[in-house]
DNA sequence: CGCGACTTTGAGCATATTCAATAAATGTGG
DNA sequence: CCACATTTATTGAATATGCTCAAAGTCGCG
């Protein structure tokens, strides 16, 4: 269940240097952020944070676990348009005067700072390097919806699930388990294709000894040989 | 070919009300905007103005004519990620400290003013009014690429079409001519479909009675009926 | 151990693509 | 202004990619 976990304290907070707060110099952070109202939650995997239509009366940060954002269908089809990570701003379509434009759920057990809209808007009039932050935010997540927009557009399947496997692993060496806590049907989500493409590319790919796998975790075996595989499959590129 | 049609001159801008600086106070214009090294360039048709990857000096308002954006895979393969109207910013790659990540084309003839990233930069400091537009404009960015990605994710052509059409001609009235300057192919890329899937639904619709359309135009005769057509065609929805 | 959820695999099918040929529209030069 | 060349759009037939439906297998948890 949503449980609250209290009121933030922005000085202590252990994820403040990945979030829009960043740039504020030590010394200054309890002018900028007295009277900020936020508060700190917990939810278990799956639960809800707000619904695609809803008023969007706060923001969010995400503290720990990750965040799927989804848009749906009438007849019940759900897409992923972003997936939140460590320290990153979501939920801020109220800064625009606008509604939620997607459904926010938990991907794991996660913990959030709920932040007040007044609030936010306040402190991002007051502080240039809070502005500037989100500012980058927004660039970056624009940039991110662009190559996702590129990678449905015109990738075929294999190409798609390569992308993202290369991209979710990209910080790490080769040959590292690396944490993948999306089901297959959510990688189907987020790839606009049906499970049992994924899963069969999958199983192709651990066949060919190109990835490793368990239930929520992966290894890029052969990073360099999952390109080519896809690349040749793909007759181009 | 390009062609440089002198410095900017925002008071008299004819663009003005419908671009970042339209918060601005007609009396402070002068001293918001002054210093501010703008040019105004015309460009025609399928002129480039500036690549995927290039350094993001400049970033641009449109005030003429349409822009679009586009990204292409290593093969050739592209994918057209926005299109830009009457007014709106686009090429701040540089406010992130990030290179183009698009390419821009002259979807028409246009007629752009292009904005120095450092004297952006200053009047976004400067006056808040610009600074709220420009965050207003990139969270609709946001809000409109997250809806394209449902679109591409989840839909099946002739929705994907068909949404496009009615999104393209929803501030018309029924039955009314409407410019629609993107050729077959571009609706296509625009879409991740072909030519050929562009066409052919096209062409039953127009045998349909639900559509008619010139080269550059289109009327919707009936959208109720094309939303209609869609739905059942797709059995849900 | 057994239930339920998730995953894998298979077979047939449908949608959209590819390839190919024709038709229409646009632009160019005489 | 017309004839020709070039680009763009339409239509058809065959193919392939990814989906649907169905069944069996695996994992985690009570």
């Amino acid at each position: 269940m949503a449980k609250l976990q209290g009121k933030g304290n922005c000085q202590t907070c252990p994820i403040r240097y990945r979030s829009i707060f960043s740039g504020i110099p030590e010394a200054d952070l309890p002018d900028v952020l007295q009277d900020f109202r936020t508060s700190v939650i917990t939810l278990t995997h799956n639960e809800n944070i707000y619904i695609e239509g809803d008023a969007a009366a706060h923001a969010y940060t995400l503290r720990k676990g990750l965040v799927k954002l989804t848009k749906s269908l009438a007849d019940g089809r759900t897409q992923i348009v972003r997936i939140i990570g460590h320290g990153e701003l979501f939920g801020f379509d109220g800064l625009a005067g606008e509604d939620y434009n997607q459904t926010a759920l938990a991907l794991t057990d996660i913990e959030i700072c709920k932040l007040p809209m007044k609030d936010l808007e306040r402190i991002r009039a007051t502080s240039p390097e809070v502005d500037k932050a989100m500012m980058q935010g927004w660039i970056q997540g624009l940039r991110a919806a662009e190559n996702m927009l590129l990678d449905l557009g015109a990738k075929k399947a294999p190409e798609r699930l390569a992308s993202f496997l290369l991209k979710w692993c990209k910080d790490n060496q080769p040959g590292q388990w690396i944490d993948l806590p999306l089901s297959r049907s959510e990688i189907a989500e987020l790839l606009g294709l049906t499970v049992e493409t994924v899963s069969r590319f999958l199983s192709d790919w651990k066949r060919k000894g190109l990835i490793q796998d368990t239930r929520s975790t992966i290894q890029l075996t052969d990073p360099e040989g999952l390109k080519q595989a896809v690349c040749t499959s793909a007759r181009g590129l």
